[in-house]
DNA sequence: AGCGTATGGGAAACCGGTGTCATTGACAAG
DNA sequence: CTTGTCAATGACACCGGTTTCCCATACGCT
């Protein structure tokens, strides 16, 4: 009878005259075998084309080999970003991504994710922020078993478990730089409450208000959501002071689009009547005008470290170099940052 | 000996006292069941929080329950909106989606995808442009008996396998409300050579001229690559014309960002002194000033639509109904278009 | 009562791998 | 010459489902 599919690890016994055995030490690369043995194994297996089947391995190992990418962020190069270093890291391996993405604020989020983990039975999953600060997810996965490792702007879980940025000090950094140009009043726009990487680069924001000894009234802080058309509502908030900030600190590059929207609708040039400093560094940052000085945030490399973290120990081959758990954010100054025009008249 | 993991069938029938087989009827809905038995077997399910595994299902099935996303696409917002549309559509299946970007250009595309299907042995892959637009991506995937569905821009292949928008004809009405405003030199900037959208759009933008009777010289078409950077070139290029274009399509939109960037370099007032109209209604379409008149592409439902006729006929409950092939663009007026100066002169 | 037939349900094989343990032969040690 | 050890390999059960086939019972009919 004609097999109708791929050839089977029956067949490449069979043909190599050798037990199956044999031949699954031949694929796993087991120590104990005769050069010989191998050597006749490997032909039989090239000529044939054979490729073990990884349903059939995740069934007899009792794991499979799907690592699954939880999200709930709404920016869509995030995602793809995070996206592709996860793959970067499970390239060459033989685990596969699977995505979920989640619906916050649904009230049965917690259960979907629940059902989908025990249904899957994922080796692990990576967290995305901001899904990945809410400690219940992460207690979720330690009681069904499933590995997991959180992405966030913060350490708030140990190593094995964490890639963080130091969203704080890049803030501070950032801050720091538009404090040196010569702004005084200086605006922020922070980010949804809830989110982590918000509280953190707010933080960060007052840290270098603080040190350099500059009051931060209420009425600088406006609240946004991450969302262009938040941060063109908060920039119209901040416009309306008198006298008007000299510069904004936006917690994300797509609020500060909206900051530019808003600021250029009032006949302001930037950078010369206001600068802008943003966050992400997403390709928006260079796309508007003027291009957008913000923090660049190594999101792909996280992401990827996160991944490797998460098949370290899988056997297969990964070497156990320790990933780091903590990743830089830099500036990048581009056009829309300058002194303020009083300064120049001081 | 206490069990680990989760409860197997075994557990099932065991503490229901009936034969695995029965528990399989039951899970699989077999109308030759008793109805107490059934119930039985039900009530155990329920008390052990018993999910079949999916691993052991696919192997004895000899198939597997994944569908995989092929794409080489340098827009995550497109991207994520396909991802969007397939889990629509997978999401209460027993479907899950993984992700494989590949990378166009390389030489070994074609076999990296061939080993990826062998190996993962997928249910069926879903293609986004431009990769969709390979015939011999089309073809492997006939020879190693992987369902597909391919996502374009025209229809190029029979209606189990396509899912279409009509760029042309969205292009086409696109073009002729500019000309419907009085605009006479307008100016494309094209797509990249291969992609099958870029080439529709630009048919599209050529129906109407001719139509219009409007003649079209070669320098009135500017290469772009769907970049912003390109776009800013090829934009720069046309508004060195004299006369200059007093509207330019945009294959995409993206590129129309980098055309108003340009614009605004050289003082140009849009919409007063030049007409945009872009492509595909991403959210930076909303978000440029001014906001961009463009050719919304409804992708998501066309992701929808192509899972669900990669998942129809496999049994799971999902009705027969036929899923549509062609889905159509529609203009989203905004800002970038006005009559031009000249016209109002004349 | 005897018999065919439909229906509910079980035993065992199978899907394609891996784990455990036994077997074999070669070789060094006693 | 035995015995022990070790390397190389095979036999067989097992992972958790599905399929095939077969049996037992209940029912309708003559």
């Amino acid at each position: 009878m004609q097999k109708t599919g791929q050839p089977t690890i029956n067949d490449v016994a069979r043909i190599a005259s050798v037990s199956k055995k044999t031949v699954s030490r031949v694929i796993n690369r087991s120590p104990l075998l005769n050069d010989d043995t191998r050597k006749r194994v490997e032909d039989v297996i090239a000529e044939l084309g054979y490729i073990p089947n990884p349903q059939a391995r995740a069934l007899a190992l009792r794991r499979n080999f799907l690592i699954g990418l939880v999200h709930d962020n709404p920016n869509a190069q995030t995602v793809l970003n995070v996206q592709q270093g996860m793959l970067e890291a499970l390239h060459g391996s033989e685990f596969e991504m699977v995505v979920r993405p989640l619906d916050r604020g649904s009230a049965t989020m917690l259960e979907d994710l629940r059902h989908f983990l025990e249904r899957q039975r994922l080796f692990g999953v990576l967290l995305m922020p901001p899904v990945s600060e809410n400690d219940s997810v992460a207690r979720l996965c330690d009681a069904i078993g499933c590995r997991y490792v959180r992405m966030g702007s913060a350490v708030i879980d140990d190593n094995d478990h964490m890639v963080a940025s130091n969203d704080r000090e890049a803030v501070r950094i950032a801050t720091e730089y538009l404090i040196a140009q010569g702004h005084r009043r200086i605006g922020l726009v922070a980010g949804p409450h809830g989110f982590r990487s918000a509280r953190e680069r707010r933080l960060g924001f007052e840290d270098a208000l603080g040190a350099a000894g500059i009051a931060l009234p209420r009425s600088m802080i406006a609240d946004g959501n991450y969302t262009f058309e938040s941060g063109l509502a908060a920039a119209e908030r901040l416009l309306d002071l008198m006298p008007r900030p000299t510069a904004i600190f936006s917690s994300n590059d797509e609020m500060a689009a909206g900051i530019i929207h808003a600021a250029r609708q009032r006949g302001l040039d930037i950078p010369r009547d206001l600068s802008i400093v943003g966050f992400d560094d997403t390709p928006i940052a260079a796309h508007v005008w003027p291009p957008l000085t913000t923090v660049r945030w190594p999101i792909a490399s996280m992401a990827r470290s996160a991944a490797l973290k998460l098949i370290a120990g899988a056997d297969d081959g990964s070497d156990l170099v320790e990933e780091p758990s903590l990743f830089l954010s830099t500036l990048i100054r581009r056009g829309s940052v300058a002194p303020p025009l009083d300064a120049e008249t001081a």
